[in-house]
Parts: C-alpha cells; structure tokens; sequence
DNA sequence: TTTTCCATGTAACTCGTTACATGATTTC
DNA sequence: GAAATCATGTAACGAGTTACATGGAAAA
C-alpha cells in the first residue's frame, strides 16, 4: 500500500504546495473512503520523500508558531509520480472479503439467528451506501472514487440479499440449492 | 483481520483435528481467495490459541519423523468460535480500493494512454474472473465465497468499462459528463 | 479560562511477511 | 543421488497504528 500513499501524497502536491496538516485535511476529509492514511504515517513517508528529493521542503513560519513545514514536488519527484500513476492505473489487486470467512460457517448457526446477524451487516451496509451517495460532487476524474464506492456498495447490497434469502426466516431450514444432507440442526 | 484468522482456524478445526500443514494446504487450496494467511502466521497463531486454551495440541509421531502437533477444538474454543462467528456476521468493513487513488489523478495523461493502462488493468480482471469461474463447487456454505468473489469481480467487470469509456481512444478528450470546464490536455 | 484547533513529531507496539533453518521422507 | 515434499519453527524486518508530547492561537 505504500506505493498508493506516495502517489497519493505527490499527486496533490503536484497540484499546490502544502504542509502536512492541510494534507491531511483534505485525505481525511475528502478521501477518507478509499484511504486510510494517518498523521503520524504521513508526517514520516514526507520526511522519507524529502530525503530521496521527490519533494522539497521550506519552513515557512508566520510570528510566533510552531513553524510550518511546506512542500512541493521535485523534478524527480514528477517522474516518479508519473511512473507510481501508470503502475497504479495498469495494476489490479483482487479485493479480500475477510467477512466471507464468517459466511462459509453460517450453517452452524440456526437460520433465523444467522438470518437476523446478516441483517445487522446489511443496516452498516446501507448507512454507508447513504453516506456515499451523499457526498457532493467531485471535480474531474476525482468524482470516479466516489462513483467507484456507490457501484461497490450497491453491487454488495444486491448480493446480500441474495445470501439472506437463503436463511428464510420462514420454517427455519436452508432453502434449495444445496443438496438436502444432514444438515438438521 | 486477526479475528477472521482465528475464526477460520477454530472453524477448520470445528469440523476436523488437524496439525498445521494440513490446516495451511486446505486454506491454500480452497479459500486462497478471501484469505492471505501465511505458514508462519498460521503456526504462531494456533500456539497463541493453545496457550489460551481455545484449542488442545497433542504431539503424534510416526516413526522417527519430525512430530507433528495435532489441535483439536475445546469447549473454550468452540465458546470463542460461536462468539467470533456471530461478530463476523453481523459486522460489515467497507472495502478500501487503493487503485481509486491513481484513477483520481488519471486526467495527467493523455487520455489515449490512460485508456491504454485501464486495458491492462481491465486484462488482468478478466484473468481474475476466468480464475474465479472455474473454482469448483464447494459444499454448503462454503460457495458464498466463491460466489461472492464472481458476483463482485462481475461488478467491477462493468465498472471499469464504463471507466474506460470516459477515456474515448477517438478524438483523445474527455467525454461528456464532466462539466466542459477548463480540461484542455 | 478552559477547551478546541493548528501543527509537528516521537516511541512503543502490533500485526504480518520474508527468508531461512532443520531434518526426515518420498519421488524422479 | 538429487530434488521435491512433509512439517515445524525462528529471526529479522517492514509498514502502519496508537498514544502521547509539545506549544502557540483562536474560540467558547
């Protein structure tokens, strides 16, 4: 993940000179749903790319304040933001679903209970469907995070769904589809 | 994603004793897809789990072979497993896509070359689900993996294409959709 | 005046991976 | 007899987080 981080970070320094907090503002703020990155993180991966000269750094210090340390992109540091783009943009990771694991023993649990835990996954669900699609627009290419995040969620919502009718609520027993054997309990 | 480590383990140990090579080459094998664990986490963990008392190991040996440790589930265990599956399946972690990062800053590019990187990203997708598709079925509950990787790489599938749309190899502009407004490159 | 915000950093820690070590056993 | 496989582990490292320290400025 760090590849993404510095991309991150020399992408929007390619676009204004900032310091670290005001970095870090606009991620938590406007990024937050596809990056998790921290201060203490991002305070250390500048310092690196300052000492690699990807980026320059200037104390700017304004009465009597902490000094502020602001940075902006280096020649050096403009090609291996090009270079970190085209490996991001060629590249795909296959996303992992750590809650799949709790899915493939679902059967030990009654369906109804089963049932009723899945519903409190699909009420997260859709809070954060209803928190993405109440994200204002973004400017340009910035908007396809956004557009991504509604897609996913929407897709999972519909896929949920279709794991809950399983665990019909009616009856109480594992509905079709798998071969009826000695599942009793 | 300590926790669905564990919950896949007790659960793998649920249905069978087992030592940790054998435990490692199913999850290699069957569940390489919605888990990343590795040998020597494995092995750590099922001695972190021992010594609380979630699982007992009892040393078998054949012959003058290295022994091995074969665990079994206790009542601790099967206490902790119940409690890991339910908080499982009712939580719900939105997925990050580390890749959003490059697309926000995609519009550097010449859209011509832009389009060009999304098909190698688009080729490796199609690699992915190829892959998934051919995944044999698996008994009860354990094809919800499977098919939610199908259902979601299909998601993505159709996403990206639409993504790849916006970069037109005609022309060499955005299209649409976008406000006309000061995109010129 | 106390709290919150700005702004940067450090130290300890967790979690997990990589790469290696070991040694017997089966396969080529 | 060399190589792969079975089976377990260790040590070093890497990336990132948490929690804290600092200190002035603005707001309540």
């Amino acid at each position: 993940m760090e590849m993404e981080r510095e991309l991150l970070l020399l992408g929007l320094l390619r676009q204004a000179d900032m310091h670290g907090y005001q970095l870090m503002e606009f991620i938590e703020r406007d990024l937050s749903t596809c990056t998790d990155l921290k201060k203490a993180t991002a305070y250390a991966l500048l310092e690196k790319m300052a000492g690699l000269g990807w980026i320059g750094e200037q104390e700017v210090r304004e009465g009597k304040r902490p000094p502020r340390r602001v940075y902006s992109i280096t020649p050096e540091g403009e090609a291996q933001f090009q270079h970190l783009l085209r490996a991001n943009l060629s590249a795909y990771e296959p996303a992992k679903f750590g809650e799949d694991i709790g899915l493939a023993f679902a059967d030990v649990l009654p369906p109804a209970e089963a049932r009723a835990l899945l519903d409190q996954r699909r009420a997260r669900l859709v809070d954060e469907l209803a928190a993405a699609r109440a994200v204002p627009e973004h400017s340009g290419t910035f908007q396809f995070v956004v557009q991504h995040r509604l897609a996913h969620l929407e897709c999972e919502l519909h896929w949920l769904d279709q794991v809950r009718a399983r665990f019909a609520a009616n009856g109480g027993r594992l509905a079709s589809s798998a071969a009826p054997h000695s599942i009793t309990n």
